[in-house]
DNA sequence: CCTAATTAATCAGTACACGGACTATTAGTA
DNA sequence: TACTAATAGTCCGTGTACTGATTAATTAGG
């Protein structure tokens, strides 16, 4: 019987191996997604100011489940990038409303098959039935230590 | 019937969900090993030298799979605080072995309840049997995507 | 109505996490 | 033995991801 390695020892440890399956998940996207140069996390932001038109950047952060801090790096950069736009609003005068430009639009929609594509992926090394049961116990992590995080989403209303 | 919300939306794609995961696995590692001010990628690096004293920071990067210069900074800050230690090797003049001070090994020590503490919290929402199969498939994901992983880990020798 | 608490956003600082370029060294080959 | 290919490590640039502090605007209490 062979001594454990230290990967062997890493790899019971779910942190760890949570770590590495973001890691991959990352990847993947950045694979299938690649020509259109977005993120995940972009992706996100995109998809969730298209949903919402007008939302503030603190609804946002908590629809995506980010930092207000990191939220405004990943609008900084989708701005520059002529994707997104910052309004004030008339009523708070704090508040920054965001919206996509047709460009925005445009590059969201096309990126919505090769997305999927990764998705798929991801999950691809197992059953149909093993996907759905994974899925489920995931969500349920989430959801249940949701308040643990330090980003926690609010369920938006 | 309600329309989805971003979240919603967000909630069906693996990506988001598993990045969400691992946030909070940081989070409560965080939580529970504060006092050490040890990260998880530091406390993995500790673990993987303590385990194999002497290795390059190549192999260290394929056993805690990483970049090699993400991991470079790890080790940066390790050594900066007197934890390890990098030692040029006579073999090798590339090679930069490396081992643990007696600080490292004692602060590995002492993170080991905390960091055992936090991973039976992340896993904590599921039932003893969930947790079992949670694992399984998240490993056979990591595994059998391993090669699409921008850092695949190499089994060590 | 004015002060105090709250809130939206930003900023500085730290730490992963990666690709790509570069240097120094070693190993393989003609 | 020169020349070339491969390798270990570093450095630069970009992008999450968080904490804690700060600023400006709004709201709530007295």
């Amino acid at each position: 019987m062979p001594t454990p390695t230290s990967s062997d020892r890493l790899n019971m440890l779910p942190g760890h191996v949570i770590r590495r399956l973001h890691q991959i998940a990352v990847g993947i996207f950045h694979q299938e997604v690649q020509e259109l140069n977005l993120t995940p996390v972009q992706f996100s932001v995109l998809q969730a100011v298209a949903c919402q038109p007008g939302i503030d950047q603190r609804t946002l952060a908590s629809a995506v489940a980010l930092d207000t801090s990191t939220t405004a790096g990943v609008v900084d950069r989708l701005e520059a990038r002529g994707l997104m736009q910052r309004q004030a609003s008339t009523l708070d005068k704090r508040v920054r409303q965001l919206t996509l430009t047709s460009d925005g639009h445009e590059l969201l929609q096309l990126a919505e098959a090769p997305m999927l594509r990764a998705q798929a992926l991801m999950l691809a090394p197992l059953s149909e039935a093993e996907q759905t049961q994974f899925m489920y116990l995931l969500r349920r992590l989430v959801n249940e230590n949701n308040g643990l995080s330090r980003a926690p989403s609010e369920a938006l209303r």
